[in-house]
DNA sequence: ATTGTATGCGAGCGATCACTCGCGTCAGCA
DNA sequence: TGCTGACGCGAGTGATCGCTCGCATACAAT
């Protein structure tokens, strides 16, 4: 239908200390012309340019544009998921509503961090170059959404915990992600609370 | 930050026959491009080339290629929106678990109609092309769900409508789109049972 | 028939862009 | 100190693309 693949596999892994730096410096001019000037904007001559280098030294090091986009995605993709793991290291053992708060919490806090570049990646990218990664995270959100529904203590609704993992991670993610770009007139406790109800509310109808 | 506006209204109105079936083929030709070549080979020429026509005669009807995308994304939005509310005509006064899964039910239908193409449009097309027309539907959306939340009988969890309408309508619009995209390993009918429990789970709790 | 206008054509302009290549430079090692 | 490969440069290439413009044609009104 659409959308040829290309590798974005790093063409050669930078040995010296300076070619190392190059690669970061790569990184972030590319996260900066996202920002500063959007995708449509993003071509490589000006990421080279805001980098300060030259259009040949980015290709000793990223195959194509592609790659480069994925690298700053990758980044932030990280920071969030650091992030939201960071927040919830503490609290592995809790049960309830208030884990499910939390958790929530944690993750508009990360996606708060960044509304910007979020913003990019949500509204400007195509979710093709998106794609892959975002559905890997929530893969793995789900296992561990699964993990506490078997744990969980008392009735569950249904005992096919697959289903029921994959329709609160998309709910959830959606409404988090809505809610940090779109800003409606709602308080962030407010929405916690919603979020909570939510959760709660379908796990426990009968 | 990034994607300066360009005007989308057509460059001057068809007025004989031939012209308006001239626009009809434009827009078919566009909607045929992204089908089967994708947004990254949308071209002007090629647009023109699919329909059998030349470049020049598409820009006497249409500014710019933003506005043949625009078109496209226009008929598809209103194919959506008119099967779901044909949908529903016949059970507006219908309440509770049967008009939700209905609802729900409708939707899916009316994506899973043109799966591919609204593949493209979601994951294909940068968001921003597509980010008024669905706000407004939204807001549309969640003014009927509102006005069904105040006619409502039986208690209500909180007064706040149009919090309540906000979270129903982004949870659910993202379930359904997942759901004909990703193609869980979920029956149609056990996804509509779960969009109506995590809705009458979260209205009903206290 | 004639005229004015709406319509359609398609070669091609100007600009951009992803990416390359030949060459100079520099770091590290013997 | 001299050598070798890693590193970096930047002008340039080939291709694409959005869009225009001068001109031919089809239509409608008179």
């Amino acid at each position: 239908m659409a959308g040829r693949q290309q590798s974005v596999a790093p063409r050669k892994r930078p040995q010296q200390q300076r070619s190392r730096a190059m690669v970061e410096r790569i990184v972030a001019a590319g996260r900066e012309v996202l920002l500063r000037d959007g995708y449509d904007a993003f071509s490589t001559n000006r990421v080279a340019d805001r980098a300060g280098i030259s259009p040949g030294s980015l290709y000793q090091y990223f195959p194509n544009k592609a790659a480069i986009v994925a690298a700053v995605i990758d980044r932030y993709s990280d920071e969030v998921a650091d992030r939201v793991a960071g927040a919830l290291t503490d609290r592995l053992g809790e049960f309830g509503p208030a884990m499910i708060r939390d958790t929530a919490d944690a993750l508009v806090e990360a996606l708060a961090a960044n509304v910007d570049l979020l913003r990019v990646v949500m509204e400007d990218l195509p979710a093709t170059s998106n794609r892959e990664r975002r559905t890997a995270l929530e893969q793995r959100v789900r296992e561990l959404v699964m993990a506490y529904l078997a744990a969980r203590p008392g009735t569950t609704r249904s005992t096919d915990h697959a289903t029921t993992a994959w329709v609160l991670v998309m709910a959830i993610e959606n409404l988090a992600v809505r809610y940090v770009l779109d800003e409606p007139a709602i308080s962030r406790e407010r929405f916690l609370d919603e979020v909570v109800a939510l959760c709660a509310g379908y796990l426990a109808v009968a």
